[in-house]
DNA sequence: ATTATTATTGAAAATGATTTTCATTATCAT
DNA sequence: ATGATAATGAAAATCATTTTCAATAATAAT
């Protein structure tokens, strides 16, 4: 990420202050490979940044996604769970959910055929319910190795 | 459906009684078209069945949901909503939702290629995860014909 | 540099969906 | 009918998230 002096002007609309804990969070979901809940990023920052306050990890989490820095997902457990976003090819990739414990993996695997099918998806529901499509979501759900 | 006494035996483990407020909840959903939340489908039933409580109403939701009855999404809004499950063919198809007014829409016309897609992924995944896939969901998100 | 302005913060309270508790009611097997 | 117990509904509890508000910190104006 670039210092905020560079792209200030690109987000005014969106914040007026980059600061510690927006770059905190930012650099936490950029790291991790999981998909973190706001609590689970609230503890983690905590021991590191004990002054931080959840709900200001909500706040910067509401503002991320805004931006489109990140993807927050719902997978069932009733709590929301984020991600960041990479570049269009490297990044994109689905989710598999474990219904029994939970687990979830990243799918890169299958964008030949994806592709394709959200293409042909995405003309039907401009023509037929004149809907424009900004993004989609797969999910697989089942039972994982261990949990079979 | 058919009464109680025809499945009964299917069922147990599930539930050990039919009542009125199971019969009603899955009715009202087998017939609406609707993704209703467990609050609006109280709602409905109240006016006329003003015994049914709430409580009743999550329960018998999360019954169904085992049961195989009915399906349970996270749309995003903060609340559950469920689906009535048909039949294999007819019934299967996907949500496109506006992710500005929230309206969901049901999508069945992609059945050819998104069975290529989903067969081919199942292999792979349990191929290379050793993940037994049960189901897959897919959503598109946009801004609908009223939203542009 | 100093001050004034104002966006951001964190704690606490409020909200809203869902779950749990528990006493009552209704159904089933006898 | 009667006794056992599953299911119910009201109220309380819980949990994730949002709102409120006074204090703080960053920027702009001086």
């Amino acid at each position: 990420m670039p210092g905020p002096h560079k792209w200030r002007h690109r987000y005014q609309g969106y914040f007026s202050r980059w600061t510690a804990p927006r770059e905190a969070i930012l650099e936490l979901l950029r790291q991790t490979s999981k998909h973190m809940s706001a609590k689970e990023i609230y503890a983690t920052l905590y021991t590191i940044y004990p002054g931080i306050g959840l709900t200001t990890v909500y706040r910067t989490l509401d503002l991320l996604v805004r931006m489109g820095f990140i993807n927050r997902f719902a997978f069932g457990d009733g709590q929301n769970r984020y991600e960041f976003k990479s570049g269009e090819k490297k990044g994109h990739h689905h989710h598999i959910i474990c219904t029994k414990c939970g687990k979830i993996i990243d799918y890169h695997d299958f964008l030949k055929e994806e592709l394709e099918l959200v293409k042909q998806t995405e003309e039907n529901l401009a023509k037929k319910y004149n809907f424009k499509a900004s993004g989609h979501n797969i999910e697989f759900y089942g039972l994982c190795e261990k949990c079979q």
